[in-house]
DNA sequence: TGCAGAAGACCTTTTACGTCA
DNA sequence: GATGACGTAAAAGGTCTTCTG
């Protein structure tokens, strides 16, 4: 069983100026946060977009019927496992990994004393000391199938994990923590470019419409301002005062084209343009119209 | 209470290796 | 077999947060 790259959730919120390390615990408001789930792929392309930035955070996409991953992977060692091709299997886990800590933060209030430990375990998992490999070059070694799908169902549970949960991971996929680390943050960078991607693709289609819109809106200026200095056209105009308005709505209804059988082609129109469907004198608000129509009007 | 330093987590960028056409 | 493109594991260097004295 492989997973292939379609079948990765993705995830990432996208957020302007701030800090970005706040984007974890962003309740940002000016977040952009897409998720590329596989069965809704196409949904990206369909008519709203906008209702991506109500999509569920990290946890909420993530967290699918498999809740307990990390529960099953403690109680049930995986078979398939069994026959892992394990790169290079650490002989023991260090006596300070043994000890395993409970979350990044507040293990450290709690084991201040194992800041050093941990550090020095620290450096020699980035290779500075790498007794294990003999040599100090970096070994890269890809990690078998098996291990990818773990590393991946363990992404999908959380893209972050705390110290306990990377021991654990390492010491069922047969790898060093600092490896269980490093996969974890270069997953964490595949998805964050790949959502960007993403998100510079929908941006574009943005801008591209609100292009169209604007262009639009700056015609009809135009051909306003022309039938202001043409004030004879006002008189073929139906006067306001035949005008009839929604009490409630306040808004001014337009009569219909005097032609029923009409064809929108084939309605008169005012110097050619199409019909309004708000009368210029209406004092009433225009509808507010939100960007997501701007976005799929066209 | 405010501050400096340490430690750890995470991010971005770069490097280097494995795979494949 | 050599080569270049690509994917990715690993490392380097930086920022930020939290804790401690």
């Amino acid at each position: 069983m492989v997973v292939q790259k379609e079948d990765l959730g993705l995830s990432l919120s996208l957020s302007f100026p701030g800090n970005h390390k706040n984007i974890k615990a962003s309740n940002c408001t000016t977040s952009l946060q897409l998720n590329l789930m596989p069965s809704s792929a196409s949904t990206l392309t369909s008519t709203s977009p906008f209702n991506l930035f109500h999509n569920s955070s990290w946890p909420e996409t993530f967290l699918s019927s498999d809740r307990s991953l990390e529960t099953c992977i403690v109680m049930e060692p995986n078979p398939f496992l069994k026959g892992i091709d394990v790169n290079r299997l650490p002989a023991t886990v260090d006596a300070e990994e043994e000890a395993g800590t409970s979350s990044p933060n507040s293990s450290i209030s709690s084991m201040s004393g194992k800041r050093s430990e941990n550090e020095s375990e620290r450096a020699s998992s980035r290779g500075m000391s790498d007794e294990e490999d003999g040599d100090n070059s970096r070994k890269k070694l890809r990690l078998s199938k098996d291990q990818s799908v773990v590393l991946e169902q363990s992404f999908r549970e959380h893209n972050t994990l705390n110290p306990k949960q990377k021991l654990t991971l390492a010491r069922r996929l047969g790898l060093r923590p600092r490896q269980v680390e490093v996969w974890f943050q270069n997953r964490r960078a595949r998805t964050k470019l790949k959502q960007t991607e993403v998100n510079c693709e929908y941006l574009k289609r943005c801008s591209e419409s609100l292009k169209k819109e604007n262009m639009r809106l700056q015609k009809e200026v135009k051909e306003l301002r022309a039938l202001k200095l043409s004030p004879h056209m006002y008189m073929h105009m139906t006067p306001p005062t035949t005008l009839t308005m929604c009490p409630s709505c306040e808004r001014v209804d337009v009569p219909p084209p005097p032609s029923t059988t009409a064809t929108p082609s084939t309605t008169p129109t005012l110097m050619g343009l199409r019909p309004m469907l708000f009368n210029p004198w209406a004092v009433a608000p225009l509808p507010h119209r939100t960007f997501e129509a701007l976005v799929t009007r066209s």
